[in-house]
DNA sequence: CACATCACG
DNA sequence: ACGTACGTGATGTGC
């Protein structure tokens, strides 16, 4: 049976626009969208092997459909420049591969898309329909399969739609698809739809009728007096929507299906327009034939590297005064391998079968130190490797980062809200190169599955090697045109060597003590089991929420109702609710926190403790959406505080011998950013002042003299500042308080007239984010916001609250990063012994010789105060004591 | 491996 | 009509 494939080049263009990353050739014309769709059409061509295949455009000039109905025209958002440059480089791409592209005006691309589908069925073909939204669902059937892309993380995957599917996934057939948008309305395709009726009505009607015309003829039967009402007065709209919802099948096209054989698509005039787009990853697609010759796929050239063949290498890089990219890889035991590429297209390679590790360190830090530069992914992990603690004796972070550079950090920037920054998915992103995953490769279990001299991974080590410097110019370039270049070289990569030598520093914990504190918690955890038991007549797991929710909500017959999409909510929130009646909620209350103790910190710090009696966390600098830092194995960011029980745990915390701590923190640094960054002469002038900052809030919130401020009032102020600064809503403000929406909604109101500055900066972030399509913060680092454009709402809420965090959470970010480096510089330029060990987003925890602690305390408030020169001064506590919990 | 929960700023 | 504060990471359960 022939195969028909049709794209709706439109709907995919657009889907590959937003769903890969920027990209450009270089003269800056942006390919990311055709990179995109590319991808998409060859994937489904290599799967479907079809017959016949047809891309369709639409001329999105207002079309019949929607032109008869120009009251409900949505606003249908104008197409971004970057997007619509591509479109007609797009056409010349499918013409240039023989493909047959259709449009035809006034006709929207679902139409032509329907009626060439219906075509090719009733020309016995089985059919794809491959579009990026679910409209044309409707006309699925046995031999027409609607396929949608989803671009998922790890590739592209396909949602696979025939008559059935929809049927199983919806409850109703395609036709009925059509009357249930027709209910609901749409307006991104400028649908009205019956008032009153969303989704679920407009679901649980069709399911419980069939059609429109039944539900109007049981019209008597609904029981929601609003929702019949409205259905009662707009029978017409109904009619018109349903129209407007029907997608055409019977247009009068001078194309069919069977004029459209697949085509060669590999052409020369295709390959020079890749060329000219600079589409690296289809190159490979094409015969020797029509690139004259495969150019682009020789193969590097791979030499293998003794210590004098290093040396040698390492000294005409030096002599060259040229970056090479290093890929350098550690494994289990003493097993390494490590591959350079420079200038001259070649890649250099050895391992620990021809240089022992530390003489590689050795060769490697002697030209370090004397000045070779090298480029690399994750520079934190490579500077044991060429640096030691006599290299960064007395030098600053900015000296010992001076000669390197780090395509994974550059990618951050970038895009910060990416999950990974691994070197095939850049290569993929940035380069269009095909590239299989190292660790895919060759590590297994953690362990690796080749020897270090097997030509597979040494090809491989060669080969990222050569794509590193080849990213390195192309990330440099991006992050020039962003004017992130600075943040960039000045931030960031001296920050990954304070980083460094924090987690090389690590903190001392007693695994005793840690012993001690388990022991506790333990005897407290089986008391109130054995209490538990005995309320809930009968053993079960507590820490299992599904079974404490039988037992509460079912056994026991609390209300409680459900919450969770799995079963009944047993969160604090809610249990908290329920205390006040049942008192034995508050035993399971303590049991939560008394494991949670044992388990996450007594039990599970203790595994961390290294053979010097110290945690060496991670700082991971690559992981957040808004530029701050993150710790894992362990998260040392998280240690408990609020509640004594648990803040005790600080105590296991010791400095060594002849130290204390010293630990600073910023006071409100967010609240006083968003004020500088706002610049309202209200809240400016409020913290001048000097005074509790809550309570001049409340007290012009509440109209109440500052000295009559009730603790209530003031505790409602401070969760409005809070709220503010994470993008605020009615909802989440009432939540917080336990109060009402209209409550919370006034209180924000109010709080915008005290404040008029801060709304106004709250909107324009809003409005900037959207248009510029990311946030920026006052050091210029950006994170992209792509909700704010999403067609759902909600997600277009979270894009909007995002937009009002994150140059505020990102702002504090930097400024604490600057802190860092300062403070760092500040103990080693003044030979001081003492030495940064945490950093807890807001605050700075430093080991300190006791008799440097006077300059240590002035250090962390000069240098954490003078980070950033703000309208409202930046304030630091500073405290020291024997263990952390004391200093804090 | 997803989810719920809870620790922090 | 619908469901929500921003940003993280670790643990235990249960499919």
């Amino acid at each position: 049976m022939d195969k028909l494939v049709l794209i709706d080049g439109h709907s995919i263009l657009h889907r590959a626009f937003y769903g890969v990353p920027d990209l450009t050739n270089s003269e800056g014309v942006h390919t990311n969208a055709i990179y995109g769709f590319l991808n998409i059409m060859f994937h489904i061509l290599d799967e479907e092997k079809p017959d016949f295949f047809i891309v369709t455009f639409d001329e999105h000039a207002p079309t019949f459909r929607h032109e008869m109905f120009d009251a409900y025209k949505g606003t249908r958002k104008p197409m971004p420049e970057e997007l619509r440059s591509q479109v007609p480089l797009m056409k010349e791409m499918l013409s240039a591969m023989g493909v047959l592209v259709i449009s035809k005006p006034g006709l929207e691309a679902d139409d032509l898309m329907g009626t060439l589908a219906k075509e090719g069925e009733r020309l016995g073909m089985e059919v794809a329909v491959i579009s990026g939204d679910r409209d044309l669902l409707q006309i699925a059937s046995e031999h027409i399969m609607i396929r949608i892309p989803k671009t998922k993380k790890g590739g592209t995957e396909i949602e696979n739609y025939r008559a059935a599917d929809v049927k199983e996934l919806y409850k109703l057939t395609p036709a009925q698809f059509i009357e249930l948008k027709a209910l609901m309305g749409d307006t991104a395709d400028n649908i009205p739809g019956v008032p009153k009726v969303g989704e679920k009505t407009a679901t649980e009607l069709m399911v419980q009728y069939g059609s429109i015309d039944a539900i109007y003829e049981h019209i008597d039967e609904i029981k929601k007096n609003s929702i019949r009402e409205s259905l009662r007065e707009n029978r017409e709209l109904a009619d018109l929507s349903l129209k407007l919802a029907t997608i055409k099948t019977d247009c009068e096209l001078d194309v069919h299906p069977d004029d459209a054989p697949v085509p060669e698509f590999y052409t020369k005039e295709a390959y020079e327009l890749c060329r000219k787009l600079e589409l690296r990853s289809f190159y490979k697609r094409f015969d020797d034939a029509v690139t004259g010759g495969g150019c682009e796929s020789k193969k590097t050239e791979i030499s293998t590297l003794d210590a004098n063949g290093l040396e040698e290498l390492l000294g005409n890089i030096r002599t060259a005064g040229e970056e090479a990219a290093v890929y350098f890889r550690k494994f289990d035991g003493e097993g390494y391998a490590i591959s350079f590429s420079c200038g001259d297209g070649k890649a250099y390679c050895t391992d620990s079968t021809k240089l022992p590790f530390e003489e590689l360190c050795g060769l490697l830090r002697k030209h370090y130190s004397a000045g070779a530069s090298f480029i690399t992914h994750d520079i934190k992990a490579l500077y044991p490797v060429i640096c030691d603690a006599e290299a960064y004796k007395g030098k600053s972070a900015e000296d010992m980062s001076a000669g390197a550079d780090d395509v994974m950090l550059m990618a951050y920037l970038l895009d910060p809200t990416k999950g990974s920054y691994k070197m095939e998915d850049m290569a993929g992103i940035y380069l269009s190169e095909d590239r299989k995953g190292f660790e895919d490769l060759f590590i297994k279990k953690g362990a690796l599955t080749v020897s270090a001299d097997d030509d597979g991974l040494r090809n491989c080590m060669g080969q990222i090697a050569c794509d590193i410097r080849v990213l390195y110019a192309e990330l440099k370039k991006r992050l020039e045109a962003a004017g992130m270049f600075k943040l960039y070289r000045d931030m960031e990569m001296p920050l990954s060597f304070v980083l460094f030598r924090m987690e090389e520093e690590g903190i001392a914990a007693s695994a005793e003590a840690l012993a001690e504190y388990s022991a506790e918690l333990d005897k407290s955890i089986k008391e109130l089991e054995k209490k538990i038991y005995e309320a809930a007549g009968e053993e079960f797991n507590i820490n299992s929420p599904k079974q404490l929710g039988v037992i509460l909500f079912e056994k026991m017959g609390i209300p409680g109702g459900k919450k969770t999409k799995t079963g009944y909510s047993t969160a604090a929130d809610v249990l908290e609710k329920l205390a006040a009646e049942h008192p034995f909620v508050n035993d399971i209350l303590e049991y939560r926190t008394y494991a949670k103790l044992k388990s996450t910190y007594a039990d599970g710090l203790a595994g961390y403790i290294a053979g010097d009696g110290r945690i060496h966390t991670s700082f991971n600098q690559t992981v957040t959406a808004t530029g701050r830092l993150s710790s894992t194995e362990p998260n040392l960011q998280n240690i408990p505080m609020r509640y004594e029980l648990g803040r005790r745990i600080r105590k296991v915390f010791l400095p060594k011998a002849g130290y204390i701590f010293a630990d600073a923190d910023y006071s409100q640094i967010e609240l006083r950013i968003l004020a500088s960054m706002s610049g309202d002469a209200e809240l400016i002038e409020a913290y001048r002042s000097e005074e509790d900052i809550h309570r001049i809030t409340a007290s012009k919130v509440f109209h109440v003299p500052f000295e009559d401020v009730t603790d209530l009032q003031r505790r409602n102020a401070k969760a409005v500042n809070f709220g503010i600064v994470y993008g605020i809503s009615s909802f989440g403000l009432s939540q917080d308080l336990s109060i009402s929406r209209d409550e919370a909604k006034a209180y924000i109101e109010e709080y915008f007239a005290t404040y008029p500055g801060v709304k106004a900066f709250l909107d324009s972030a809003k409005e900037n984010a959207k248009s510029d399509g990311y946030s920026v913060t006052m050091f210029g680092r950006r994170r992209p916001v792509p909700e704010l454009k999403s067609s759902n709402f909600m997600q277009r809420q979270f894009g909007e609250r995002v937009a009002m965090n994150a140059p505020v959470q990102g702002t504090a970010a930097d400024i604490i990063k600057i802190a860092m480096i300062r403070v760092y510089n500040r103990l080693e330029r003044e030979g001081l012994k003492s030495r940064l060990l945490l950093q807890i987003h807001d605050e700075l925890l430093v080991e300190t010789a006791e008799e440097e602690k006077g300059a240590v305390l002035n250090i962390l408030k000069e240098e954490m105060q003078g980070a950033a020169d703000l309208p409202v001064k930046l304030t630091v506590d500073a405290h020291t004591g024997k263990d952390w919990y004391e200093a804090k």
